[in-house]
DNA sequence: GCCGTTTTCGGCCCGACTGTTTTCAGTCG
């Protein structure tokens, strides 16, 4: 039997956190799960492995009561109390919680008082005015349920928009700000600051003196179609295209305060003022208390907040209570756009792309790339304009006469081929070894078992004419889940071979996540950003990837990419001993 | 349930908002 994933054992912990908080634990008994279960997600190993050598107590936040109960998880396949718990308390309950307005406690009381036990008899229950009876609950409250009900029916998934359509909505309003004269500063807060794979909404912090002027020019702002709860702290609005942001307004004094609040994350903010509690510090959105002086310092800029409780300044991308507040932390020089020297993935119009072999050699030259390889589907992609092996050796030629004819910029002949359902690609070796750039990628069959699809990967990964997995996951944010790959396994084999794994910029792919990518590189896997553009305008998504390799700790020798292409073409797998 | 320049017990971030409330618990970010 294979090992449980860390997802998996994740998810049982933070189950357990669930069920705990519905059964009265206290408080902090739940968040050491929810901490747990954190650190468990984002383990860089087989935290199954782990368990099984006894040092799994060594991930911060997991103790010996933690290490029993996945032991015994792993031994039999289940735990005890999480057994006991599940049965006094129905699934339907657990699902109350997430509703707005719902926690564990009225949650509790809707099922012990009413005998709720699914989201359907609370629908009954509202519709019938039996929930109104209860103490706490009113009138609105049952409305508030009834709202959250349908909104769930509705939409399955949180409403959240990919990173670039939040962060082109947030610098439109940042920039137009900007040029109101009551504006000293503005900035962009928020998980979009952060870089996160998708939000549900945009924050903008302003230092002003005038916070009228201020709210007033945002609901003048193109971008903005409507706006409520204004007032001198700020308002609320809602992007035309359906995005919520909300605007926070605070004197220039404390700018570094209210920007660092807002930024998070909650974890990262947790503990960092459970740091400050320990040198008698207490921080807050509105400046740092010391218990000794009673003095209040204010931060007019976000470097001084760190400096006053003795951290080093985090960088927005590592703001994830990842061991960027550990002892020691220093920041590292994270991947920059600018480090990238060349691209490793796009399209022409050989296979689905829009632009031709010149158009996006021109427009790679124009962002500064020094190389990029075409690479366009192989000949089983199944979407139409499939490249046969005939067409693969014509279209060969083509991209050496436009390297040729092209100045300033080296175009390097690539494909990216299918890896087939039992790990074979769908070109022969022979054609294979004449390109410079081959990426293999899943685009079929992506609902695999986890075992065949690792297995399907690992083959690619282990043919020596393959130099980059392509979007290793196959996930589309917010729309399909990754498979079920083993990626820890894809990660150790990668660091055995050489072979490159990509983070894709594709912005609802950006895969490997920032999670993945860390573990590669913590293992020596060698990783490579690219835009998988397939036209012209889209080659500028290495920002996307950019912004994943940094959440990812990443350094430019982190990425391989960052070479010139005479250092990068003897990395190849295909030249490596042994 | 975890953890330690408060180290094996006694703490565990901070403030705003909401609705229902006569002084605040629960929820949220």
């Amino acid at each position: 039997m294979a090992d449980p994933t860390n997802s998996e054992l994740a998810a049982i912990l933070d189950e357990l956190g669930d069920l705990y908080e519905l059964d009265g634990a206290i408080v902090h008994r739940v968040v050491a799960y929810r901490n747990a279960a954190k650190a468990v997600r984002e383990a860089p190993v087989s935290v199954a492995r782990l368990v099984r050598d006894g040092r799994v107590t060594e991930l911060p936040g997991i103790g010996a009561t933690l290490e029993e109960k996945l032991a015994t998880y792993l031994a039999t396949g289940a735990v005890p109390a999480l057994e006991r718990l599940r049965t006094a308390h129905p699934a339907g309950v657990v699902a109350m919680t997430k509703l707005p307005g719902i926690g564990p406690r009225r949650a509790r009381r809707l099922h012990d008082e009413l005998g709720i036990d699914t989201l359907d008899a609370l629908r009954a229950a509202c519709e019938s005015g039996r929930v109104r009876g209860l103490a706490g609950f009113g009138e609105r409250a049952e409305a508030r349920i009834l709202a959250g009900l349908d909104a769930e029916d509705e939409r399955p998934r949180s409403v959240r928009v990919t990173l670039p359509a939040a962060l082109d909505v947030a610098e439109r309003i940042v920039a137009g700000l900007r040029r109101e004269p009551a504006v000293a500063r503005a900035e962009i807060a928020g998980s979009a600051r952060r870089g996160v794979d998708a939000v549900k909404d945009v924050d903008v912090v302003v230092a002003s003196e005038d916070p009228g002027a201020v709210v007033a020019a945002f609901a003048a702002l193109d971008v903005i179609a409507a706006t409520e709860a204004s007032g001198d702290g700020g308002a609320r609005g809602l992007a035309h295209t359906g995005l919520p942001v909300d605007l926070r307004i605070v004197a220039p004094e404390a700018f570094g305060n209210l920007l660092q609040h807002l930024t998070g994350s909650k974890e990262h903010n947790v503990r960092l003022r459970e740091m400050a509690v320990r040198r008698g510090l207490h921080v807050s959105e509105h400046g740092i208390l010391d218990d000794a002086t009673g003095e209040t310092t204010l931060c007019a800029d976000e470097p001084e907040v760190y400096a006053r409780l003795g951290l080093a300044y985090v960088p927005a991308e590592l703001r994830e209570d990842r061991g960027e507040l550990d002892a020691g932390f220093a920041a590292p020089a994270l991947v920059e756009l600018a480090d990238l020297r060349g691209d490793l993935h796009c399209h022409t119009v050989a296979s689905d792309g829009r632009g031709t072999i010149e158009e996006m050699a021109v427009a790679a030259r124009e962002l500064g790339r020094e190389y990029l390889a075409i690479t366009d589907h192989s000949a089983s992609h199944g979407f139409g304009n499939e490249v046969s092996p005939e067409a693969l050796v014509r279209h060969m030629a083509a991209v050496r006469a436009a390297d040729e004819r092209v100045e300033g910029i080296r175009l390097l002949a690539g494909s990216e081929v299918n890896i087939l359902p039992d790990g074979s690609l769908d070109y022969d070796d022979d054609l294979l070894a004449q390109l410079d750039w081959v990426v293999a990628s899943v685009h079929s069959s992506l609902r695999m078992e986890s075992e065949p699809m690792t297995a399907r990967l690992l083959r690619a990964v282990r043919h020596p004419l393959v130099d980059a997995i392509g979007h290793p996951t196959g996930r589309l944010i917010g729309r399909r889940r990754p498979s079920a790959v083993d990626v820890e396994a894809l990660i150790d084999a990668a660091a055995q071979t050489g072979t490159f794994l990509e983070i894709n910029g594709a912005p609802d792919r950006r895969d490997l996540d920032d999670v993945h990518a860390r573990s590669a590189a913590a293992r020596g896997v060698r990783l490579v950003i690219v835009s998988d553009a397939h036209r012209p305008a889209t080659l500028v998504n290495q920002r996307w990837a950019v912004l994943s390799a940094r959440r990812a700790w990443l350094g430019p020798a982190d990425v391989a990419n960052t070479l010139g292409w005479e250092a990068l073409e003897p990395a190849r797998p295909r030249h490596r001993v042994g």
